[in-house]
DNA sequence: TACAATAGTTGCAATATACATCTATGTGTT
DNA sequence: AACACATAGATGTATATTGCAACTATTGTA
């Protein structure tokens, strides 16, 4: 037979991988939630960089996120609906706009971000700070790996 | 000002857990995908137990990948119409099935199985086996403080 | 027998994502 | 100027994934 037929999921990097970042994700929107507040942790991740950007155009936060720029656009669209961020057009580009925080959007993060920087404090307390950077390392390392599978492999990016 | 808002994201742990879990995703669904199946990684999850035990009740598996209920029976629901198991009833207790794999799911495995248990040894290789046990044992302590913090509030689980 | 627990299903809704295609605009070349 | 091409973004449509509430059927228990 095949010794692959062996393989225990418990010891794979993925199954572990998946596993925290769900259960992350789940209490992270609980807490959100508690505050309040009807924001994604997918939408901290654009709120986010918005707020220490100033602003930014719906493209550079796709590539941020590798996510679809359709994705962002909808992303984009609920949040402007829930009065978070505008778009302000480009006097000199009209085929772009801006995408800036609203007073609204920046009291809220003002207790999200804390909000959020607790959180990860809280998950990583009782790691040695060696630990944390050598898993932190090895994510980094993993993704860069993967990240350069779908980019040699057919594909249609830039970087 | 609040200094919680210098909080940066590249060196917080579930940025990295998150985004190497969606690139890991993303690729074995392209792995398997490539393969002419037409299962999610979700559904390996699921299949994968089924394999290593032989038959299982929904409910186990839904314990397992801690999924409501509901979700399991849709996914099962969507394997049985693929053919890769199928649902025994059981004749002592009437009320649940036994889920088991086809021939058809079970030679699917026998590919499947080698194509993930190679993949996941493929992404780590570059790293030390130290590192990769470091990484693992505290992704698992990061789950296991997020399961308490769920079962500990407000809560409907077992276990 | 009556009530509670258990296994599973169904109705319904929300979230998250992306491909193909479209409009509008800007850039570069001849 | 005119044409081709690139870029920013929006829209139509479709898919996957999930869970709550409420339901049926069955079994266990007081």
């Amino acid at each position: 037979m095949n010794e692959a037929l062996n393989f225990k999921l418990e010891e794979a990097m993925g199954f572990h991988v998946n596993r925290t970042a769900s259960l992350m994700t789940e209490e992270m929107n609980r807490r959100i939630q508690a505050l309040g507040y009807t924001v994604s942790t997918q939408d901290f991740a654009i709120l986010f960089r918005i707020f220490k950007k100033g602003s930014m155009l719906q493209t550079d936060i796709s590539r941020l996120l590798m996510r679809d720029k359709t994705t962002v656009t909808r992303r984009i669209d609920g949040l402007v609906k829930k009065k978070y961020v505008r778009r302000i057009p480009s006097p000199d580009d009209r085929r772009y706009f801006l995408i800036a925080l609203t007073p609204t959007g920046q009291q809220m993060l003002e207790v999200l971000i804390p909000l959020v920087a607790n959180f990860q404090k809280e998950i990583v307390r009782p790691i040695s700070s060696e630990y944390q950077a050598i898993t932190i390392q090895t994510l980094q390392r993993i993704s860069h790996l993967l990240i350069d599978l779908k980019t040699t492999s057919g594909d249609k990016h830039e970087t």
